[in-house]
DNA sequence: ATGCCGTGGAAACCACGA
């Protein structure tokens, strides 16, 4: 089974692609960020028509999450991440699929730093991580997936010291998800590759991608139930080639079956 | 060194992204 995370950046602006990669691709489940779409603009019925049930948290011009499950309809348990019943983005939804818990999630990207969206994108880790104990010590298996827009380490980053002071990279942004990933997580993707460099992200501009400037921040973290049976993990560079793509490629992982 | 490109929404620019 493979589940993936992809950040779209405008599911409707980049519905051609996401249609392709999914006939194309197969994925079994998949987390999508940034659809960019108010909650009645999420195009349901052509997700539907290429055989996937969805749920979505959409929100006007910004943010937004959804969960698709290939042949069945994820079965939502949360809507938005508890804590703060101030904060209304759409960054955070949760569904069982079968025996399988998703969390799709989006973080805050928190630029400039430091400053308010600084604050908030650490107090959203916070809360993430309150809701990630939870969820960690389970016994059924549970996927977290998304764009942390956290740079973990200096490789994965293809400059480190042009990254310094950005939000993504700073020292309270990585210890906030060393933390989170020291309740237990495995990170997938350097699980399975400990020295290799993998990108998930490419800026559209300065030709990042043709220089492979990339930097790796969608990440599926899974809970130690569900970590035995982690076979393959991956991203889909290809479709970052595409026309008319998101500045993030797909993120994967294949699991065996229990 | 830098939103240089791109989406979405409103109103021919602006917010936001990483």
């Amino acid at each position: 089974m493979k589940v993936a995370t992809y950040n779209v950046n405008g599911v409707n602006g980049h519905l051609a692609v996401l249609l392709r990669w999914l006939e194309e691709y197969k994925p079994d489940i998949v987390c999508l960020q940034e659809i960019k779409a108010p909650q009645e603009k999420f195009p349901e019925k052509v997700i539907r028509d290429a055989g996937y049930g969805v749920i979505w948290h959409g929100q006007k011009s910004y943010n937004g999450v959804a969960i698709l499950a290939r042949g069945s309809d994820p079965v939502e348990t949360h809507r938005g991440l508890p804590g703060d019943p101030e904060d209304l983005h759409s960054r955070y939804l949760e569904a069982t699929v079968a025996d399988l818990t998703i969390g799709c999630l989006y973080v805050p990207n928190g630029n400039p730093a430091p400053g308010l969206k600084f604050d908030y994108k650490l107090r959203w880790f916070e809360r993430l991580t309150l809701r990630a104990a939870e969820l960690v010590k389970r016994t059924a298996p549970v996927v977290l997936a998304g764009d942390y827009n956290v740079i973990p380490t200096d490789i994965d980053v293809y400059k480190p010291e042009r990254w310094v002071d950005d939000a993504l990279f700073r020292p309270e942004s990585r210890k906030a998800y060393h933390q989170l990933v020291e309740q237990g997580w495995t990170d997938s993707v350097r699980k399975l590759h400990p020295k290799e460099r993998v990108y998930t992200f490419w800026d559209y501009f300065r030709n990042a991608f043709g220089r492979d400037a990339g930097l790796r921040i969608d990440h599926l973290l899974l809970n130690p139930a569900l970590a035995p049976r982690l076979k393959k993990a991956g991203v889909d560079r290809e479709v970052r080639g595409w026309e008319k793509t998101s500045d993030h490629a797909p993120t994967w992982i294949e699991l065996t079956k229990k």
